[in-house]
DNA sequence: TATTTTATGTCAGCCTTGTTGACATTCCAA
DNA sequence: TTGGAATGTCAACAAGGCTGACATAAAATA
């Protein structure tokens, strides 16, 4: 806890552009720490933050499809399909032509590829862990409860049924 | 409040392995929201996320040089070059020369780039200010805490050093 | 004072990853 | 059976990361 941005009050000041302001700043310093540890393991494997979404949300929904991939991610097909294209190649992701519609390709992750998403997970979660246990408990609900009212409603969805284990 | 990502338990499971891999996803989530209003604005006018941040915090420290904003930013001096070339060029950032040490470019906002500052900050404000409302003022403590112990070290003082108005 | 070292900022060139648009394949419905 | 819709691939381009070389100015030192 290191300060509450403001010049003088104490209680609604929330809600004060320097506050709001604070809170954009925080953001975005956060998401620079909240994505370093995977950024340095992926360096060293010649892989960007894109290949990382890609192996941990095929790794949520294992035999997922492209389009499913895509509308959770939220990118265009080519951005994924080049990031798929190497990850096959390096032989981390397999991709199964569907048995009932032969246009799907269900995609999981190898051995290897299931390998490389502990590490990168284990290592973004000791960070996690890390500052859930220095905010504590009631930091920890109220830090999700705002992530959740700032996402886009269809974002939220896609969040919800990651959860629900929808497809 | 959507969940709380657990299989069944409730007190202390904050600290599972599910628990952290769901506070990830809202991380990824969120910041998607926290980047799609100004990321509209950008577009319009040829922009990305990088002369955002640029406007930001020249707006936040006027008359900053260059090698402070790239400790602020965190990014290297080419893409932080590029981008305030072409803002400069548009005319909506002005460097000054130092009159002190001549190597020095100072920055600062122009009419113009204040008023592209305003109506950036001012949407990703909205954004801000409707999450905080939707969750509530313990809520936004937690959110806060949480992220401030996500940061590196380094960004961390980067973060309260703007905060202090350090140099 | 002259010269070497250090600091600031610019530029060229590379890579990842975002975009749009054209296309092949497959499925399904008229 | 044929014409449209859906799935996925690919080509080409743009933004914005990166490193490394460089010019200029200031500072330190001989």
């Amino acid at each position: 806890m290191a300060d509450t941005g403001s010049p003088g009050g104490e209680s609604l000041l929330f809600l004060t552009d320097e506050q709001l302001r604070r809170g954009i700043e925080a953001m975005f310093f956060a998401y620079q720490g909240f994505t370093a540890d995977p950024d340095r393991i992926l360096a060293e494997r010649g892989y960007g933050r894109a290949h990382h979404r890609a192996i941990h949300f095929i790794n949520r929904r294992p035999g997922a499809n492209v389009n499913t991939l895509l509308a959770i991610l939220g990118v265009t097909k080519q951005s994924l399909n080049r990031v798929l294209r190497t990850l096959i190649e390096d032989g981390l992701v397999e991709a199964r032509v569907g048995t009932r519609d032969k246009r799907e390709r269900h995609l999981h992750l190898t051995e290897a590829g299931a390998a490389l998403e502990t590490e990168l997970s284990t290592a973004q979660r000791d960070r996690m862990r890390a500052a859930y246990k220095a905010a504590g408990p009631g930091a920890v609900a109220g830090f999700r409860q705002v992530l959740e009212a700032m996402m886009d409603p269809e974002a939220l969805k896609r969040y919800a049924a990651l959860r629900d284990g929808g497809s």
